[in-house]
DNA sequence: CGTTATTTGTGCGTATGTATT
DNA sequence: AAATACATACGCACAAATAAC
């Protein structure tokens, strides 16, 4: 019995998340040391060699770093450190202070390139495109495409489905509340693009302007993409901060 | 002998290099699968296992993906070059297949821009400049400004200091080993700019193009900046990447 | 439609080396 | 010097997904 899982979900990933779950909840901080392999291999009634496995993708998260001959220990992250992931609610914080307003309203449309990164068999998605306003000033502007699911829980939300409508929502925001499975986590990839007409009008710049383009997957907790945003922000009123640090110490 | 390699090198990184390299030269483009596990292990003459936590790692790279049933790929990058800059390690790791070439060797300059953002007291800080090749293809073009003490042991590198010098070397790299104190992090940060004549000469695009803007800022282990450097990278050819993950709920 | 071969995924066991205390 | 703890490597068995027949 120990020997497999029927369930598909595998031992090592199991014991990584619950390591993460530990250590984001804030146990083991100043230098305390975590368990070594032998006590959670004998805890989790699992092989040494899985214990390592669930390390080895902690250690590539960033999430701890080991020693030889000291112990596994949690990756500093509060004051002058940060981990090398951002956190989510960094972005859904987005909303505070800022108005969210449709340019097109939430429909089924075909999109061959986002399907495939929604992983999605057709080539329809939902899409809702909109702007992002702080102050009446207009600084981002965002196109979302949904799986079909996603948009199921979203059919019915006036702030999405009629153009011109403002709220001070965000689409995971929304999504989280409705969903089966929350959102556990995002994959987001920066790069630059010139502002064409559409975005151009939208943000109240000129066509060929430098924009700031990041593009967000996210996924629910049993990995499946829900939602990809393509935002395109005004780099002079928004930049993107992160801090890198050495994985040994 | 097969069970040990007392030169430290682990045999699964020996492995992963390689087969990092080779995707790099793009080797394996389009849909190429890549050897099996079992082919790979022959040829190597390593275990089955050994191959496998190679491909973990590239796994966590995005450099391939992997389906059960079908083999291992190449990650498709649409002619990008695409690295994970998530860590210091990574940046280092930079030199392994990519060329520096010096446009301006460092000197002393007046920026006081630069020299406040280093924390310096005076106006005056050690600049040098280059754009970096991949494949013979110029796709970042960087102004790196320098601390007084770090440019002083930088001083007697002539891969700096000549222009038009060709080297694999990271300025980080060369600064980690000859500073007394470690480097120990970087505050990053990324936005997007308009290139201007002497980036679109260096990097081969037109006045105007977008591009995306990274500053970095190199702290030692003591907290103190020692070197700032401004990279505009071809938005084309190269874009951050970084995964998001919830904190608790 | 099922069967089979291929290929990756998971888990366990063991042995040995290296770094730290 | 000895004990502890992580690092690397090899081996085996079986599960699950895929593709070809």
């Amino acid at each position: 019995m120990s020997s497999k899982d029927q369930t598909g979900e595998a031992a090592y990933k199991v014991l990584a998340r619950e390591l993460r779950e530990a250590i984001l909840q804030r146990r083991y901080v100043d230098g305390t040391r975590l368990p070594t392999e032998a006590e959670l291999a004998a805890e989790h009634r699992v092989s040494r060699q899985t214990v390592r496995r669930a390390f080895h993708d902690l250690v590539a998260e960033g999430m701890v770093y080991r020693v030889p001959g000291r112990g596994t220990f949690a990756a500093p992250r509060d004051g002058q450190y940060l981990r090398q992931f951002g956190s989510i609610e960094d972005l859904m914080g987005l909303s505070l202070d800022t108005q969210l307003e449709v340019l097109r309203p939430l429909r089924r449309r075909v999109d061959v390139d986002a399907a495939s990164r929604l992983r999605l068999d057709s080539d329809a998605v939902h899409t809702v495109v909109f702007r992002r306003t702080h102050d009446g000033e207009a600084f981002c502007h965002t196109a979302v495409h949904l799986h079909p699911a996603a948009a199921a829980v979203l059919a019915d939300v006036p702030e999405l489905t009629e153009k011109g409508a403002v709220s001070d929502a965000t689409i995971i925001g929304l999504l989280d509340t409705r969903l089966s499975n929350p959102i556990a986590e995002a994959e987001q990839s920066i790069t630059a693009a010139a502002a064409e007409k559409p975005l151009a009008d939208a943000l109240g710049c000129t066509i060929g302007d430098p924009l700031l383009r990041v593009d967000r997957i996210y996924l629910t907790t049993d990995q499946h993409p829900v939602e990809l945003a393509i935002n395109h922000f005004l780099p002079e009123q928004y930049s993107y901060r992160v801090k890198l640090r050495r994985s040994t110490h």
